[in-house]
DNA sequence: CCGATAGTATAGTAAATTTGTAGACTTGCT
DNA sequence: AGCAAGTCTACAAATTTACTATACTATCGG
């Protein structure tokens, strides 16, 4: 399941989307405009500014705005800045691999077919973009 | 990503698919098998067994088994019993649905993709099936 | 260059969830 | 009766989540 995090985190690009081609926004309007504890959403845009999602421009006439196209920025890769893996286990993980203990990949069926799962919800997750959920 | 729990509760099954047509199975055995500490795996199979996956037998001689073949019982399945849901919202669940609230989901672009979403990640879980990863 | 504006950074905290433990109880078998 | 096993409830430690506080830094207008 998504956190919390991660919906305000689709939300708050979700306006950011809607708003392009104008001045940056600030933090405050996306928090009362989305219903987002203002503090708490301080946190998620920094993190999107860290990975490179978003530009912020600061003093007067400042605020957050996307540095890339909202076509070119995958529903995947949003959940994975904020929450992490979308594998279920961290041993089907493709940017957050971490190799399993009790068990021998090569041979560990389970392995296989989260591995299926994980390629089917990718197979929809990389392919949607921002674009798509404004 | 699967908790823990959903992780042992796989193991067990497992074994116990191993081990079916042969006497009933000790806790103590799965727990020193599959390396699970006794007290959590307890809760574990009870929780199988309530949701009528296993059945049990107590005194000398007992212990837990598969009620069903393992053909016919989906990963998904398990990972619902144990995890809940498996979709990313609970708007989007098929078992555990609950209603969003900020969003209207008749025009809630998101909740489409994650409805996608779901669909493909499903289309693995619901068709694999505890023998296949024994 | 000063003060207001607006983002940056880091740490802290309360609540919830996860992971695991303890102990008493019930049931079935011999 | 008496042991072997699962059942039930409650608790507790550890971790994560969701959110808050406070101080700092950069930018702009005048």
């Amino acid at each position: 399941m998504l956190s919390k995090k991660a919906q305000y985190a689709l939300k708050a690009l979700g306006y950011l989307a809607e708003n392009r081609n104008k001045t940056p926004v600030l933090i405050t309007t996306i928090a009362k405009e989305k219903h987002i504890p203002l503090k708490f959403l301080e946190n998620i845009l920094l993190q999107l500014n860290k990975a490179e999602i978003l530009g912020s421009k600061k003093g007067k006439g400042g605020g957050y705005f996307l540095l890339q196209d909202p076509k070119t920025i995958s529903i995947a890769k949003i959940i994975r800045i904020i929450d992490g893996p979308i594998a279920l286990l961290p041993c089907v993980s493709l940017y957050f691999y971490e190799r399993c203990q009790d068990c021998n990949e090569k041979v560990c069926r389970l392995n296989k077919v989260l591995i299926e799962a994980r390629d089917a919800i990718l197979s929809v997750l990389e392919n949607k973009m921002l674009q798509d959920i404004v």
